[in-house]
DNA sequence: TTGTTAATTGTTATAATATAACATCATGTA
DNA sequence: TACATGATGTTATATTATAACAATTAACAA
């Protein structure tokens, strides 16, 4: 069998979804947003965003237990995430920073180790809540 | 009342435990092991840790919903903490790397957020497990 | 020293987040 | 066809975290 190209329909669903909104959503509230399209148990809207992160579609933000779009077309950077979150207000914006990216992509520790992911989730004070 | 310079009694047991891993614990394996100290309900660890990682005793691993010891003397970093967290065997790392930090402490969005905090998480494989 | 406040503790219950286990169905491939 | 893989549906359960309330302790000021 093929890797899927094609998105499955719970996997489309939840996507939708999670498309519509520009702030993460968190998985029993999106339960709650699609049992009128018939998904029924917390196992379906796991599998589907895990599905849906693994393929980069969307993204964890892990702080706060939610998910959300990514809104890069090309998804390259599924994993070499950047986000800012207001604590007052609890905005999440998802940053292209070029120069930080190189930074962080090219980052080396002491140990050798050698990584293929990075998540970094800045707090703070949005505009609008300073 | 000033601000307490010296930690209570739970905030102690549980610093102790935490300080004597060299890896991240969870909170309810934490509470199993501070039961025989009479430590016996979720919320007087979640409350204790609460208060360790406000005044940056241990730091909480966000993608593992863990804690772990800050061996930072001073703790001036409680709120701009890095890892590296290798994703076979699990083996957390704080990384303390001065070029990083001042380029995460000056990083600017163009959004006009002022940011007072970051958690950074790299993930890949340690030498062990490559 | 007495009243006041804030921090901490103890306790029971419950909320919120996430996975295990198993059966079934759909689709592409040998 | 037979097989493998991915997706679905379902029930139950595990894991992580907080609400609500009462009691106790420590610092401070009048
Ligand atoms: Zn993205
Ligand atoms: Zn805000
Ligand atoms: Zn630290
Ligand atoms: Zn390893």
């Amino acid at each position: 069998m093929q890797k899927q190209e094609t998105l499955s329909k719970n996997q489309k669903i939840i996507l939708d979804l999670i498309e519509k909104s520009d702030q993460p959503l968190k998985a029993y509230s999106i339960l709650f947003d699609v049992k009128k399209k018939g998904i029924n148990a917390p196992l379906q809207v796991y599998r589907a965003l895990d599905k849906l992160v693994e393929i980069g579609k969307i993204h964890k933000i892990e702080s706060r237990n939610a998910f959300i779009a990514c809104k890069n077309s090309k998804c390259q950077i599924a994993k070499a995430t950047v986000f800012s979150i207001c604590e007052s207000c609890e905005d999440v914006t998802e940053i292209h920073d070029h120069k930080l990216s190189e930074h962080l992509r090219d980052f080396k520790d002491n140990k050798g180790m050698k990584y293929n992911k990075y998540n970094l989730e800045f707090f703070g004070l949005c505009k609008k809540c300073i």
